[in-house]
RNA sequence: GCGCCCGUAGCUCAACUGGAUAGAGCAUCAGACUUCGGAUCUGAGGGUUGGGGGUUCGAAUCCCUCCGGGCGCACCA
């Protein structure tokens, strides 16, 4: 619709040009659909834009390129309003062939468009999302769900639109956390065969390193009371962790296709090799021993440790995530999506930095950077920390609420605004839960054709058969608002901005309940061929709601 | 002190990336069931988009500044 819209308005513009009515250079189109549906379907304001160097008052720009318009069958009205934007509204025949598409393509309508995405591009193109790498120390806490599930969504996003998708998890196993977990681990172990060990100081407190512990004393009794090698404490702590967040992140439909330890990367040279080229560089120091990233020429606000002083000279996180960024662009990704919480942005730039000033072309990162969660529950925030025993784990939120809430909730919101979990609201089956709201009307819509069922009343084989043209202007407004889920997605996909589906199906959820609970727009009535129509109708609508929950990676319930 | 994010109706949040009269839900008040599922709907009130300045045809959106909140500012990740 927009593609057919702007080469309208520019074969408009070059027919004025030629008739000497308009002088400046064609600019990009702008095309926007209008917030308020009296201005048409889809609104331009290229008159506005080029007023300027046109030197003509906008609203006169508009009516010459309006002049100059050939309006295909497509389209019903052309006109000029408010300060210059020339509105177009689409003719009803164009409404109901989009509806045919629709109703033909069934599932593979409901997607984002790759040629939305990627104009012109006709390889499939290569999409890594990187996202959660929680380091394995401890069960995932409320704030790693919505890394996950924004992740998750963002693939799926890009999935769909027929990209080739690998989602990926980064962790380091090693290093000085998982030192501290293998003492914490070992310390219950030895206080499970009743011996006086302490927690050391910072250690982990959580009841899953009892847990391990216990594990660990069924399996291997006291074999293990005098190993002071903590590698199989640490060890079996890493794999019983790393279980736990598999399996929750399976309970939220996640998965991973690749996991990157950054100790591979370390083990095959290519930090070292980092720290050489930024050496060579001159990007480099050494201060008290360590090895420092020179923030300056970077556009940094300050220096970073690259590699710590000390015998083993341990590179720190950002020197393999360097590397490891390095290793993505070389993999040939198109495009590269970091999703993270708040708390690394300074590493994030310092990463970007560093790649860029080692001569790659950095464009295809691309960061999704979200504020952090906090969890209400009676009104009161529900404090949260890993270290000590008293966060809530995403699975007891699971528990509690459902994956579908959770799913819904942690994609409910900007990700750069913080998200406060209402426990409460989640719970409610009730319309201000947004997400029995939208699951409702799905389940309505499957409600009409079971009725419809039972009265002998289905669509016919041949949906061609039905009439379109019996359908009202609020039914033919329905359904626009359904049609135009496709490009929202793709709106959400490049913008990586997936919180713009859920508030799209809320709306598209209201404006059927509103339609739904006029006595007169009973679908199901004593005209059949009317019935037939609405019910097309509705059968969009329910496969729209269906397709974008899909993507949302909610279930749409046919019953409640 | 420095960097990043946020500040929109009483509350929780949108606003298609600079567009037209800033919109939803909750809460408040007043209404609608002979319903294909009332887990729904109709109506009303509620705003100087934190304050001030600037940029331009046009600003919640961009720039400057102040105020308030969050997150960083480790040889932890």
């Amino acid at each position: 619709m927009k593609e057919l819209i702007v080469s309208i308005l520019r074969g408009a513009i070059e027919r004025a040009r030629a008739a000497g009515q308009l002088t400046a250079e064609i600019p990009s189109i702008g095309i926007e659909a209008p917030r308020d549906s009296a201005h048409g379907d889809v609104a331009s304001n290229v008159a506005l834009t080029i007023a300027k160097a046109e030197r003509k008052p906008p609203r006169a720009i508009a009516e010459i390129i309006k002049s100059h318009v050939a309006m295909p069958a497509e389209v019903s009205e052309v006109s000029v309003a408010g300060p210059g934007f020339i509105n177009f509204k689409m003719s009803s025949p164009y409404w109901h062939s989009e509806m045919r598409r629709a109703a033909s393509d069934g599932r593979a309508f409901w997607k984002p468009r790759a040629w939305e995405l990627h104009p012109g591009a006709n390889e499939r193109k290569k999409v890594q999302v990187e996202f959660l790498s929680a380091n394995p120390t401890g069960p995932l806490t409320v704030g790693h769900g919505r890394n996950a599930v924004l992740g998750d969504t963002i693939a799926r996003l890009y999935e769909a639109a027929g990209f080739d998708v690998t989602r990926e998890y980064y962790f380091n196993d090693g290093g000085r956390q998982m030192k501290l977990l293998g003492e914490s681990v070992r310390a219950r172990y030895l206080q499970e065969h009743g011996i006086d060990a302490p927690l050391p100081e910072d250690g982990y407190q959580g009841e899953y390193i009892r847990d391990i512990a216990r594990a660990l004393k069924a399996e291997r009794g006291d074999a293990l009371v005098s190993v002071t090698d903590l590698e199989i404490f640490r060890a079996a702590a890493v794999k019983a962790i790393f279980a736990d967040i598999k399996q929750t992140c399976t309970r939220l439909g996640i998965r991973f296709d690749v996991y990157t330890n950054e100790l591979d990367l370390i083990n095959a040279g290519l930090v070292e090799a980092v720290l050489k080229a930024l050496r060579d560089c001159h990007l480099t120091f050494e201060k008290d021993g360590a090895i420092w990233l020179r923030g300056e020429p970077l556009g940094l606000p300050k220096d970073a440790v690259l590699v710590r002083s000390g015998p083993d000279r341990q590179p720190t996180y950002r020197t393999p995530d360097i590397a490891y960024h390095i290793e993505k662009l070389k993999r040939g990704f198109d495009l590269i999506v970091d999703v993270f919480g708040a708390d690394h942005i300074a590493e994030h730039q310092e990463v970007v930095a560093a790649v860029k000033a080692l001569g790659y072309d950095t464009t295809p990162i691309h960061a999704i950077i979200y504020q952090f969660v906090t969890l209400t529950r009676a009104g009161e925030k529900v404090k949260m920390s890993t270290r000590k025993a008293t966060y809530v784990t995403l699975d007891e939120l699971i528990d509690e609420v459902g994956a579908d809430v959770v799913r819904f909730f942690f994609l409910f919101r900007k990700s750069d605004s913080q998200l406060d979990f209402d426990l409460e609201l989640a719970k409610k089956q009730a319309p201000e839960n947004p997400v029995f709201y939208v699951q409702y009307a799905h389940a309505r819509l499957a409600s009409i054709f079971r009725e419809g069922a039972a009265k002998g009343l289905t669509l016919p084989a041949d949906l061609s058969a039905v009439d379109l043209k019996l359908l009202g202007a609020e039914e033919l407004d329905l359904a626009k608002r359904a049609v135009g889920l496709p490009e929202v997605m793709s709106a959400a996909a490049e913008a990586l901005e997936p919180h713009r589906i859920p508030f799209y199906l809320l709306e598209l959820a209201g404006e059927f309940h509103r339609y739904y609970n006029k006595p007169a727009n009973r679908i199901i009535g004593p005209d059949r061929e009317l019935s037939l129509a609405r019910m097309y109708m509705a059968g969009i609508l329910k496969d729209a709601i269906a397709g974008g929950l899909e993507l949302l990676g909610v279930s749409a319930p046919e019953r409640m």
